[in-house]
DNA sequence: GAAATCACGAAAGATTCTTGCGCGCGGGGA
DNA sequence: TCCCCGCGCGCAAGAATCTTTCGTGATTTC
């Protein structure tokens, strides 16, 4: 996995586009960016492979599905020594409640993004689980009121 | 959309797949669910017609694309007014280097995922954009140092 | 109990995927 | 300058998939 790899324009297109429909056609995919197929499908596999696509998720309507409560957690440790951040990061993983987390630098040590079927079950799984865990100190929260934005983790310029 | 579909524990199944791999094709899916091809089409097609599918994305490896920073910022509002608040989203709109965004309640009024390719333009950004942007109070950031954990925003059991 | 509704699965045509191959373009090297 | 080589595109064809149509069986409704 190179960390720079040379991409040209229509590599870029492709990003771009499969950002937006993951689930785009190849002959779709290769009109919008003007090739043909067999190469469009060469460059995405090749995007595949040295893993600039991660993969290809669908977004999911959590309110429909009966998940109410997003919210996102400020976690502080006691001790930040590296062992200590390892077993809390293997921590969220064991915790359904935890979608994403990232280790942060600043006034916290984790950001948790969670979701929840109700208040009730994220208010329990934060006095119960997080705050309860070993090592935690602070734990701030944001209850999510909704979603105002919503791209793709790369942003392309307009070309 | 509606609020509260039926699913059944086929459509939970096509869920699940199609959250950690959007891009399957559909008579894999088939199988995978365990049903044949037709059906399982008309169930995708109805996941996405009433909004339970939001959308496919896929997924891109930011620093492999010269992004090199993903950061995240808690902003606190002046004034928390209905105006006030749509004009802020509405702003976090205009800021390519802010990803996603949600309005929250907690200490802050807003958290943006923010992707830039070298610090110093993220810096800029914060000092510059946001931190100097109409009714901006408070800005508190959070570098991320790594991605802990990466799933889809909603949990399936194990079944 | 009869009729209607619903969803599944087989089959077939249309579309897409995938591979193999020939061509043209651009970059060294004699 | 000319030749050779490597790279990537696009055509074409076979394989796989998508998508629709239709018949059947199960469940529900009246």
């Amino acid at each position: 996995m190179p960390l720079k790899a040379d991409l040209d324009a229509i590599d870029w297109k492709i990003l771009r586009e499969l950002q937006n429909d993951g689930r785009m056609t190849n002959v779709e995919l290769s009109s919008r960016v003007g090739i043909s197929a067999p190469p469009c499908l060469r460059r995405v596999r090749r995007l595949e492979e040295i893993g600039i696509i991660r993969g290809y998720r669908a977004l999911l309507n959590a309110p429909a599905l009966g998940m109410d409560v997003v919210a996102f957690c400020l976690i502080g440790l006691h001790h930040q020594a590296d062992n200590e951040l390892k077993t809390f990061a293997e921590r969220t993983r064991g915790w359904p409640i935890v979608r994403d987390a990232w280790m942060v630098s600043g006034e916290s040590d984790f950001l948790l993004h969670c979701v929840a079927s109700d208040l009730g079950t994220f208010q329990t799984f934060v006095i119960e689980e997080l705050a309860s865990a070993p090592n935690v100190d602070t734990v701030r929260t944001a209850l999510t009121i909704r979603r105002v934005k919503d791209e793709g983790l790369v942003a392309f310029s307009a070309s």
